[in-house]
DNA sequence: ATAAAATGTAATATATATATGTCTAAATGA
DNA sequence: TCATTTAGACATATATATATTACATTTTAT
């Protein structure tokens, strides 16, 4: 449930639009990661990754 | 093309098969990531880190 | 209080990750 | 050398990530 996602965007001051369009995938899907609710691709975790200044640990990945 | 999760399998004595059966995929699909030629799933790349004792970024990560 | 922007949500359509089956080719060991 | 295990490769089938459209709700600013 952790917002990561969001906290990292919202940090960028970018709207979901925006950073979808950065990343080339449509609004709704990031909405959806953001939520939780989507198993997104690798190709697509890195994109975001590398936009919002981040790795793929910091926003995906969780320690036991 | 660096083979870091072929790599982290063998360190630990796995085959494909066996790998595959442990994150619960069919073999081809382990080959196939190994190779690059894939674009695997989030939960999927997770689950392969957590079984070779790896994080995302220790396999998936690529620094520019 | 109102308008505009940002986000949530749902339905249907499409692209692609993954499964399954089969065959071949190395690799490993007896 | 032979048998067995392991891995590469290809075709077709299925599940699911993602797109698209549309509308509702919430936020933000005026």
């Amino acid at each position: 449930m952790s917002n990561r996602i969001k906290m990292a965007r919202v940090e960028k001051s970018l709207t979901q639009e925006q950073l979808a369009s950065r990343v080339s995938v449509a609004r709704q899907t990031i909405g959806l990661i953001e939520k939780g609710k989507y198993n997104p691709s690798l190709k697509l975790c890195i994109a975001i990754a590398k936009t919002l200044g981040k790795t793929l640990d910091d926003l995906f990945w969780e320690d036991d």
